[in-house]
DNA sequence: TTCCAACATTTGTGATCACATTCTAGTGGT
DNA sequence: ACCACTAGAATGTGATCACAAATGTTGGAA
């Protein structure tokens, strides 16, 4: 069997090897190589990553510390799987961090961020029209980063960047199931929005992004 | 020099030792026992903690993953340094992720738990009077947190538990120079507002408490 | 066939060791 | 007296080993 998760080559180089392992293993559980509910062990890692074991011990539980990855009561590291309660939880954050993101963006946001947004949106769109998944996600994710770090945060940001990583197996699966060309865009309603800097409908736009995003999934993802 | 941070003996049995010394660790960051920009060694905790260096680097791993610890430029381990960029964030997310917390405790609250809230704000204002610093913040913190858990949150509530824990050392050293009798108390707002049922009032009592307690001190924390 | 006990394997945890980097005194020169 | 430089100590990182708990497998008995 090939359950080999396809690790990327590491990017950049990294100052230690937990930290490639840690964004290696993060990368891999955004592309959804890793299915949920899947037990990780620490020595397999290491074997498929070259190295001891010792960097794995240390980037798992930076992993687990971020929700990423779930530690059993017998102390074994998983995939979390997702619940409808989970679901409505980190919907609700992210809108509520998001928001605050974006409003905290808005006046940062020049001609030249404004161009780059609609340039990533047009990636977006274009990868829904050619059901490319994995351009669809990453040019997402690129979309709303973008935005977010206008207003230079770095607590607020990190906590996004944790609650994406926690839904970031679940979209894989669920596009793979359904497609994507039915999910409305939001994005336009978004842009207009901070063309206009209008506080109030940037906020709308981004909890209905997340809300019609996430929420049209909660009720299929019962594995 | 007397260094030793008072680590305070282990209340409860933990499964292992990385978990013990997580704790306490965090209690001591919690209790202030840290200063910021202290650099912690993990020999030096190692050895006062009576384990191997081991257990030690995954408990700080974890810390500094929650954003409790920082990890400088040479790899080495210390106590965050306030800034009021910082703080600004840290108060903006309190506030967005508190106010959701809130609104989804509100349909929960019974009589029973208002009257335990209740007692709790009594605790609080009688901790203000005898300027018991200490009683103040753990009898505030349980406050906060037995209303944020009637909503029966995880994930938010982890990431609320993260943002208190980075504020923790700073109220502290706040409060020792200037005492706590000019701090205005939000939590009667938020008991009616609570009783009322009134979403709107219980966001504004919330965003007011948090703003005008880590506001108050935005100036003046430049050590 | 089904169930359960005993064994072997795998796994997580903690300790110890080795090495490169960083920090800290102590030294020597100006 | 002051500063740059070097040697020693200390520190973080990674590897390996030991051990107990958990997991998986095999074997026999009902």
């Amino acid at each position: 069997m090939n359950m080999a998760p396809e690790f990327s080559p590491p990017q950049e180089e990294f100052r230690t090897t937990q930290e490639r392992v840690y964004f290696q293993v993060r990368d891999a559980i955004l592309r959804g190589k890793f299915l949920p509910g899947h037990p990780i062990t620490i020595r397999g890692l290491a074997a498929e990553l070259n190295c001891s074991p010792m960097p794995v011990r240390e980037a798992l539980r930076r992993l687990t510390s971020e929700r990423a990855l779930e530690l059993s009561d017998t102390r074994r590291v998983t995939v979390p799987t997702m619940t409808p309660e989970k679901l409505a939880e980190i919907c609700a954050a992210r809108v509520a961090l998001e928001c605050q993101a974006a409003e905290q963006a808005l006046p940062f946001v020049g001609l030249g961020a404004l161009e780059q947004l609609r340039q990533l949106d047009a990636r977006v769109t274009s990868a829904l029209k050619e059901k490319n998944i994995e351009e669809y996600v990453t040019a997402n994710l690129d979309f709303h980063f973008t935005l977010y770090r206008l207003g230079h945060p770095h607590i607020i940001l990190s906590l996004i960047e944790s609650l994406w990583l926690q839904t970031a197996p679940l979209q894989h699966l669920v596009f793979q199931r359904f497609g994507v060309q039915e999910l409305p865009d939001r994005h336009e309603d978004l842009l207009d929005a901070i063309a206009d800097g209008s506080v109030a409908r940037v906020r709308l736009a981004i909890r209905q992004d997340i809300e019609e995003g996430l929420g049209s999934i909660s009720a299929e993802e019962l594995l």
